[in-house]
RNA sequence: UCCCCGGUAGCUCAAUUGGUAGAGCGGGCGGCUGUUAACCGCUAGGUUGUAGGUUCGAGUCCUACCCGGGGAGCCA
């Protein structure tokens, strides 16, 4: 029996077996000894409390030597608390050790930890409050993506995890092979040719979209960039819908949709855990959930952005300009100081796109779209596709790619080709944004960074 | 990869101008008539990240390296 649902769904008065591990004891020995033992299970934020008293056969030999970590089976009665603390108890019957854990070295105390520390006691740190919360609430998102695409007719594509694809612009890439090291003659490689895993699968989505509709991807991503930053993973989770027929206003109001109906979705269905990240990790986040969900996420375009930046009475490390990037202190500026929600930036000069963004009829812009929110940055990053073959080309080769390596993408343009659109969303960036942890290595179970790839 | 900060008991941290390494929590033992990260008493626990250097003397100063955190770049 779930502790969730002895909490919620059975009658005070009921016989109920619950298994779990202990979190704290408290004994005592006086004339009138009992013990109080607290179990989680994970399957709720609550413990239940377990109250155990000398009748039981085993209290002496092993009730009392009970420590946090410890496994146990617990049988007994449902009864209303005479504490303060909780509802209700078990009143225990029968108290089954299935696995000790030995104090002295068991590394989580029911105390604080660091999650510095936590990290590197990553096969244990679930048992906390903070990454048991966080391990439902990721969990519950997931639910609630594929929610959101299959009610709307999207169909869920598996895209490879080995590509020979280079998604342009998408960042360094883990090399995959089975050649010595030294090697170089990717013809005897496995695939016979050079392989890596992917960075995106946006490219293979574009041949579904281009059949199907409305596909959409949720799985691992991979990129070997050096970066050291609290938002950045080597293996990270990302999901990427892809709709044909569809512009960048198309694109813009599902990737709104979107973000509303999973961030209201964990707001209705992990209350608690939410709760706890409100009490604990961030006092504004159930606030800030709450207004986005319930406002408008600004829309402007690049051009437009540059200007209130310009404006803005401010030292800029990187001064805005016109054709260079918006840096996070123009990302922090636009979504904390000037309009505190999500901010919707599109139309950037092509200059600073890859070559897959459709280019706007000025010439000079594309159509791409950027999700920016408080705090985290880009957790968005989509476009319209260039649909146009002759376009498409020109482009690839003004950026000196070889169009050939591209035969099965231009070949989507060449046979009924049509306006699509799709975006890319970071997985764990929006966990960080949902529960207000502030570093990403915390939102996945088994971080992989550089230096970093244990467990 | 660059800049800044840090590494002391199992964990979280303290240690004056360079002068005998401490506390809380956790552990062990004892006490306590229903507790709430219980409480009270006693107790064990350290090659101060690594390797060099300066000094009568280094946790403290210098050099290199390793690891961690924050910021930046790259991006999701």
């Amino acid at each position: 029996m779930l502790i969730k649902d002895v909490l919620t769904n059975v009658p005070i008065g009921t016989a109920v077996e619950v298994a779990g591990w202990v979190r704290t004891v408290r004994n005592h020995k006086g004339k009138n000894p009992l013990s109080f033992i607290t179990v989680n299970d994970g399957s709720c934020f609550s413990t239940l409390q377990v109250v155990a008293t000398p009748t039981l056969p085993n209290y002496e030999t092993e009730v009392v030597h009970l420590t946090t970590g410890c496994s146990i089976i617990v049988k007994g009665k449902l009864v209303e608390s005479p504490g303060a603390g909780q509802p209700v108890e078990v009143q225990a019957d029968e108290v089954h050790v299935v696995g000790w854990c030995d104090p002295e070295n068991y590394p989580i105390q029911p105390k604080r930890h660091s999650f510095e520390f936590l990290r590197t006691q990553a096969h244990l740190r679930p048992r906390t409050n903070t990454f048991g919360a966080i391990a439902r609430v990721r969990s519950t998102m997931s639910l609630a993506i594929h929610e959101f695409f299959q009610s709307r007719g999207f169909i869920y594509l598996h895209t490879p995890i080995i590509t020979t694809s280079d998604c342009e612009g998408a960042g360094q890439m883990f090399r995959v092979t089975t050649l010595e090291p030294g090697q170089e003659d990717f013809e005897k490689d496995f695939f016979g040719c050079k392989t890596n895993l992917t960075v995106s699968g946006q490219l293979e989505a574009e041949a579904y979209a281009c059949a199907l509709g409305r596909v959409y991807t949720f799985g691992p991503t991979f990129r070997a960039e050096n970066s050291n930053t609290p938002r950045h993973l080597a293996e990270f989770w990302m999901v990427e819908p892809e709709m044909a027929f569809c512009d960048l206003t198309d694109d813009a109001d599902l990737a709104e949709e979107f973000l509303k109906y999973i961030f209201q979705t964990i707001l209705e269905r992990c209350r608690e855990d939410m709760e706890f990240f409100n009490k604990w990790i961030d006092e504004n986040v159930i606030e800030r959930l709450e207004n986005v969900v319930q406002s408008e996420f600004v829309r402007m375009s690049y051009t437009d952005a540059m200007e209130i930046l310009k404006k803005a009475n401010r030292d800029w490390q990187f001064p805005p300009e016109w054709g260079k990037d918006i840096q996070t202190e123009h990302e922090r500026f636009l979504t904390e100081e000037t309009f505190n929600k999500p901010v919707i930036i599109t139309d950037y000069p092509a200059s600073i796109k890859p070559f897959y963004m459709r280019v706007n009829d000025d010439g000079k812009t594309v159509a791409a779209m950027d999700v920016l929110v408080p705090k985290i940055g880009e957790i968005i990053g989509g476009s319209q596709r260039e649909e146009r073959l002759d376009v498409l080309i020109s482009r690839m080769e003004s950026l000196g790619m070889n169009p050939d390596d591209y035969w099965w993408y231009l070949d989507l343009r060449r046979y009924g080709t049509v306006p699509h659109a799709g975006f890319g969303l970071g997985f764990e960036r929006t966990i960080l944004f949902a529960t207000g942890m502030s570093n990403i290595r915390d939102v996945i179970p088994f971080p992989r960074t550089p230096r970093w790839a244990e467990f």
